[in-house]
RNA sequence: GCACCGCUAGCUCAACUGGCAGAGCAGCUGACUCUUAAUCAGCGGGUUGGGGGUUCAAGUCCCUCGCGGUGCACCA
């Protein structure tokens, strides 16, 4: 008894009046959270078929609407309040004396506070003001809220918004958009591929170890099975294995798991959607990334110039450019970079320009290195970077006229990675032999070397068609499309526990 | 992981060199029948992120822990 009274204090003062208005409307013989409304109306439609009315007009119809209170503007005899609804769409909710009568009237005044969920019903009309009402016959409480909403004229702090997302819903349009802009932009990327015959596949989550990219996993526990079990990192060894089956063109789009480090841009999950096709190359991939991306941007814009939220817009029609990763490092550094440049110049340079890097690189990732640092500032559009190092892409084919380099892309837009693609490695001795050195190097202590998957292997040798394959990060894709940080593009993203409050 | 910065009322933020913790919005009481972040008058609200220390005196200085931000490192 004693804990309760503690707690009771503990309690913030406007909440504990908001708990009092709760009990007096309960104790009233009403309801703070019925179960049901006779509602006749969305403020979406309301907005849509009476929102161009000029001002004190009166429509005659009747509706009843539920919505959260945003605003109240309380006089004498007469309360104004702007109701909300998730869409973003408002109406305002007018309580005369008049109309409602004295008691109403009070119990308005006393009981409804910002943040509530308020049930009116009245005729649609517009104020003298021209502002789209409901002259209010009757009204209740739908939901009475608890908690006092924040400022509404003050931007919430990031961690305020992250942590509660369901506040920054309710206060930021901004949110609202973006969450229904992600959803409009994974229909449209499934809506693109089911167009070109591709197959939506699943792919374990839970798997008994892990492949498909360079990344340290989550590792979880089978109590069934009695092994440690990890989180994937990438689904493209199972996307490979179903198309050695005949699955010619599939593709996931789903969360993998990175256990590294979080930043604006990297999210320890992340949504990812992968894609491989038989009988295409590099190049048909790039194609066909390119207008899956123009066909998201098209169908979340109506354009292919979208407008980020800060007002700026970036223009994703056309061809874009591609540009060769060693010729184009060549000119920047005014001399020639190839892969069989030596170790000792590569070094050379990335000191030149304060690049730090460890002995136990491969000259492949020092070339890769010199290039973010010279070129990857330059790209002003979206723009393919090909031909990577082989020595860094150790499930890719070897360019087919080239020594040295892979037929490897990176699609580059607002400088960041949004898109890899690859003509697949599918030969399964050089496969094994690129697999058990990268084994070797795990061996030796670089946490993010794969094991070797053998079963993988014994897949490719019964014969993978020749095949392109992409990985496209899809909060990127959002980040691209709205100009938003990776944790406004996730509704949810991870953030660490909040404690002792 | 390392470095730096931050954490004060429900929210957004002040508080000089260590010297009585404040404002706006929100809340409460009252006034007001067309408001638009309504207005006017009055009032309440704080373990200054947690713990420890120095001091006559700590929001302020020191130690430590938690959470966040930025940069570096790693990665997509």
């Amino acid at each position: 008894m004693s804990d309760e009274v503690e707690s009771e204090t503990e309690i913030p003062e406007q909440v504990q009046i908001r708990r009092n208005k709760r009990q007096a409307i309960l104790d009233s013989g009403a309801q703070a959270y019925p179960v049901s409304l006779p509602i006749t109306a969305s403020i979406a439609q309301l907005r849509a078929e009476h929102g161009h009315l000029d001002a004190e007009a009166a429509t005659g119809i009747t509706v009843g609407i539920a919505g959260r209170v945003i605003f109240s503007r309380n006089t004498g005899k007469l309360a104004f309040a702007t109701l909300s609804a998730g869409g973003g769409e408002t109406i305002q909710a007018m309580v005369s004396l008049g109309q409602v009568g004295e008691q109403s009237l009070s119990e308005w005044k006393a009981l409804v506070d910002l943040g509530d969920q308020v049930f009116v019903s009245g005729e649609v009309i517009t104020s003298k003001r021209g502002e789209l009402s409901v002259f209010v016959d009757s009204w209740s409480m739908a939901s009475k809220s608890l908690r006092p909403l924040p400022v509404a004229h003050k931007e919430m702090n990031e961690e305020s918004r992250v942590r509660q997302r369901y506040v920054d819903l309710i206060m930021r349009p901004e949110a609202q958009v973006m969450a229904r802009t992600r959803v409009k932009t994974v229909s449209a990327l499934r809506t693109s591929l089911s167009n070109r015959e591709y197959l939506e596949i699943e792919t374990p989550m839970l798997q008994t170890q892990p492949g498909g990219a360079t990344a340290r996993p989550f590792i979880t526990h089978s109590n069934a099975f009695g092994i440690d079990l990890y989180l994937r990192i990438a689904p493209e060894l199972f996307l490979k294995r179903a198309v050695v089956g005949g699955l010619d063109r599939v593709f996931e789009i789903n969360r993998n798991f990175r256990n590294e480090g979080a930043d604006s841009t990297h999210s320890p999950e992340f949504a990812m959607l992968e894609f491989y096709q038989a009988f295409a190359d590099y190049q048909d991939m790039a194609t066909i990334t390119r207008e899956l991306i123009q066909e998201a941007a098209q169908t979340v814009a109506g354009s292919l110039t979208v407008t980020h939220f800060d007002g700026s817009e970036h223009d994703l029609s056309g061809v874009w450019p591609q540009i060769d990763l060693y010729e184009s490092l060549s000119h920047a550094v005014n001399q020639e970079v190839t892969p069989e440049t030596s170790r000792v110049i590569l070094e050379e340079l990335c000191s030149s320009v304060d690049i730090k890097f460890a002995p136990s690189w491969v000259n492949g990732k020092l070339v890769e290195e010199l290039f973010e640092h010279y070129i990857i500032p330059t790209f002003t559009g979206p723009t393919f970077v090909m031909h990577f190092p082989v020595d860094t892409s150790p499930l890719t084919r070897d360019h087919r006229s080239r020594a040295g380099v892979v037929e490897k892309w990176d699609l580059y837009v607002d400088g960041f990675e949004l898109a890899t693609g690859y003509s697949e490695l599918v030969d399964p001795v050089i496969q094994r032999e690129r697999l058990v050195e990268q084994a070797s190097l795990g061996a030796q202590g670089d946490k993010e070397a794969m094991p070797l998957d053998e079963d993988f292997l014994r897949a490719l040798e019964h014969g993978m068609p020749p095949s392109g394959g992409v990985g496209l990060g899809v909060d990127r894709l959002l980040m691209a499309l709205t100009g938003q940080g990776i944790r406004e593009t996730v509704l949810f993203p991870l953030v660490k526990p909040e404690r002792d409050k």
